[in-house]
DNA sequence: GCAACATTTAGAATAATTCTAAATATCGAC
DNA sequence: GTCGATATTTAGAATTATTCTAAATGTTGC
């Protein structure tokens, strides 16, 4: 319909308003791919690999090049729009939610889920040693999610 | 003085038949070089890479391979005795502090630093939405340490 | 439009990790 | 203790993830 379509580009132009601030806060321009790199995050919010946005990235815009995805990444980190994580022994992931948010990894299949933090809830109050100035908390669950908990697990055995 | 010796012996037993013990568990052989990897991980805790543990590992071993450490390195995770910590955007590390604690990574020197949790704090509870189910917690907290905290800090621009 | 500088691009280079195949070591059965 | 089965170690090749390089392109302010 017009009026949504309007209504959703209004909301891109808020979006793009906010990208463009915080991008030249740190020094950046707002390009075509950075804008795009930053949509395919916001898209599908599964932790991808900069190999998948890649992947992702070039349905909308062939020609973009690893090298750009990685660049653009790293914009998009500096300028703190996304975030990154870690897996074990895994590629870096990049995150776009920006809300203070733990992250659940399952160990069965491996799915990635934020975790909310209710407002109600305590602070994480971690009281770290005098002359500790944390800046930033980052709190991982390791664990089962919902779908493979319900699973009869069999348990694996250590196989080389 | 010989009394020393031989207690310092007594232990190294005991901790040996704990990771036998650990290894076997999961159906892995105590081999002399696991044993030497281990102990590279107990000397110097602060948080080395596989290329540094090799390294090191070399001093006492000087035949030791790479293939070695890191197929060291996955028995000992795989048994309990070591857990692997990830930095952003750098090699995985390996730290041999298997009681329940938290990680502190100074953004300004890149130290890391185990925050133990004391046993009076209440326990970090994040509540996970209903069907998940946490083996794990992870903490890391990012900031300045003691010794870069008192430094003046220049702020330093965002450049590429 | 021009000069200065940022960005993108393809591909090369580097770094981290895993794989492979052969040699060696260990374990349990006899 | 010898034998066969299996695990481990080793060197080096292969793979994967990331960074670097240099040339082309785009953008900005004058």
């Amino acid at each position: 319909m017009h009026h949504d379509m309007k209504s959703a580009k209004q909301k891109n132009a808020v979006l793009d308003h906010d990208v463009v601030e915080k991008l030249a806060a740190r020094g950046f321009r707002f390009t075509p791919q950075r804008e795009h790199v930053y949509s395919v995050l916001l898209e599908e919010r599964d932790h991808p690999t900069a190999e998948t946005v890649f992947i992702r990235a070039k349905h909308g815009m062939p020609d973009i090049s690893m090298a750009t995805v990685y660049n653009c990444l790293d914009a998009l980190v500096e300028s703190g729009l996304i975030r990154l994580v870690n897996r074990d022994r895994e590629a870096t992931r990049y995150c776009p939610n920006m809300h203070e948010h733990h992250h659940f990894y399952c160990d069965e299949c491996g799915g990635a889920f934020d975790i909310d933090i209710q407002p109600e809830a305590p602070k994480p109050s971690v009281p770290v040693p005098r002359g500790f100035q944390p800046s930033r908390y980052e709190v991982i669950i390791h664990g089962t999610c919902p779908k493979c908990g319900t699973k009869v697990g069999v348990p694996r055995l250590a196989r080389h």
